[in-house]
DNA sequence: CGGAATCCTCTTCGATACTG
DNA sequence: CAGTATCGAAGAGGATTCCG
C-alpha cells in the first residue's frame, strides 16, 4: 500500500473517493476558496493582482495553488487580453461557467445568514453584483429587461436582464450602454440594496446618484433587493 | 490585538469575513465534510452510525463536531425516533432542508465528472437516489410521475416524481406503494444508470430484477438515466 | 508587476483508542 | 452505539524572497 517517493511524485490529489456526483464536484471545488475564486471570475476575467484582492486573506501561494489546480481540471484558463491591455488574466473555461447555478444555489441560500455588515467584514460591491444576479431568475419577480450598471467606490460593475428575467449576467466592467445607472458609496449602497435605506432617501440625501433613470427603472431595481436578504428582513 | 484565554472561550469559527451571500453560505457549509454530511440527511434522518457509513474515512470526532456546529447553525436537529425504533437521529431543520438546491446544483455538475467507479471508491445505492433526484426536476423531460422503489445490495431506497416533473424525492428508506420495484446489487445498477449496461441486458441476465411493472415504466426509468451522466457518455 | 518558491507557525484532519 | 480524547500528518496562512 505504501508507496515509495518518487523524485517526481505526481502529487496525488485529496479525494472523497466517493462514487457519488456530489462528492465528485467536491473533490473539484470543494477546497477552501475554491468556490469563492470561482465566484471571482464568474463576473469576467480577471488578473492575479485582482483575485487576491477580491480574496482578502488568501495568500499568494494558495491561490496560485488553487489556480493551478482548476487549470489542470479544465476548470480555468490562462488568457492574454487582447492589445493594449496585454495582461495576463484567469478566466473560466465553459466547465467553469456551468458551475454557475452552485454559485446561484449558494448565494440564494447565504442570501438569508447575511445580516449587517460586521466590523471585520471585507466588503466588495463586485459580490453585491453576484448577489444581485442570483436573487433573480425564471421564478422571480421584478427582473425587468435592460441593463443597470453600477459605480461602487469607483468599482464598475453591471447586471443584464434579458427577456423574461432569464438570461441574467452580472460582470465586473462598465456598461456599455445602461439604462440605468448607480453611482455612490459601498456602505450606501448595501443599506440601499439590503432595504435598510430605500433608495429614495439615498438619493435624496445625495449619497447615491442615478444618471439615465427611466421610468420604472427604480422600481425594478428595488423589486430586486426584495430578493437579495431573503426571509431575515421580512 | 492579542486576547487572553478566557476560561470560557467561545470558540470562534473560521470565517471568510466577506460581506458577501456566497462567502456566508460557505462559511456555514463550506468546510470539509459538511455538504456531503447534508447530502446523507438529504435522504432522511440517520444516526450517528449510519453518517459514518455514508462518509467513509470521515472520524468519529470530526463528524461528532461538524454535526454540532451544523446543529448550533439551525441547519441540523436531534431527534428521537418514534417507539418502537427510539433511536437518537440527526435531520435536517428546515433551514438545512434549503440546501437541497445547492446539492442539486453539485450533483447536476458533478454528474459530468463522474465516470466509472475506481477500484478504491466507495459505492452507495443511496448515492445514486441523490443523482437521480438532481437530474430530474422542471426542465428534465422524462420525469415521469410515480414511486420507483429500488433495493440496492440490500439497500433500500425510492425516487417519487410528481407531476410535470417537479417536487421530486428522494428518500433512503422502502417505498411505501412503488409503481415499480428494481432489485439487484449495486455494481449492475450503477452500469444502468450510467447507461454502460442497457436494462433489458440486465434484467435478462437476471443480475437485475423488476416488479410491479407497468407499461412505460422502465422506459421512464431509462430516460432518468440519460441525465445522470452527461456529456461524458454521449 | 506577476507569480512562484521557501520557511515557519498554527489549525484542521484523520485514524485509533478509549469511555459513558 | 454514541460519542470524547489523543496524537501524528497534512493543510492553511502569513511573511519574505526570488525570478522573469
Amino acid at each position: 500500500m505504501k508507496e515509495e517517493d518518487g523524485p517526481k511524485m505526481v502529487e496525488k490529489k485529496r479525494s472523497y473517493g466517493q462514487h457519488c456526483t456530489v462528492a465528485r464536484a467536491l473533490d473539484a471545488v470543494g477546497e477552501r476558496w475554491t468556490l469563492l475564486l470561482v465566484r471571482e471570475l464568474s463576473t469576467g476575467p480577471k488578473r492575479f493582482k485582482d483575485l487576491l484582492g477580491g480574496l482578502p486573506g488568501i495568500g499568494t501561494n494558495l491561490l496560485a495553488g488553487r489556480l493551478k489546480a482548476l487549470e489542470a481540471e479544465g476548470i480555468v484558463r490562462r488568457a492574454t487580453l487582447p492589445p493594449p491591455a496585454g495582461s495576463n488574466v484567469y478566466e473560466l473555461t465553459g466547465l467553469g461557467g456551468e458551475l454557475e447555478p452552485v454559485i446561484v444555489a449558494l448565494s440564494r441560500w447565504g442570501a438569508r445568514l447575511l445580516d449587517a455588515p460586521g466590523e471585520e467584514d471585507a466588503v466588495s460591491a463586485g459580490w453585491a453584483a453576484v448577489a444581485m444576479r442570483s436573487a433573480l431568475g425564471p421564478e422571480a419577480s421584478g427582473g425587468r429587461p435592460g441593463t443597470y450598471g453600477f459605480r461602487i467606490d469607483g468599482e464598475a460593475f453591471h447586471v443584464r436582464v434579458g427577456h423574461g428575467g432569464e438570461e441574467v449576467e452580472a460582470r465586473q466592467d462598465p456598461a456599455p450602454d445602461p439604462d440605468l445607472i448607480v453611482e455612490g458609496d459601498a456602505e450606501t449602497f448595501l443599506a440601499v440594496a439590503s432595504r435598510r435605506l430605500s433608495l429614495e432617501e439615498a438619493v435624496q440625501s445625495g449619497t447615491l446618484r442615478t444618471e439615465g433613470e427611466q421610468e420604472g427603472d427604480r422600481e425594478a431595481f428595488m423589486a430586486w433587493c426584495k430578493h437579495l436578504i431573503g426571509s431575515a428582513a421580512g
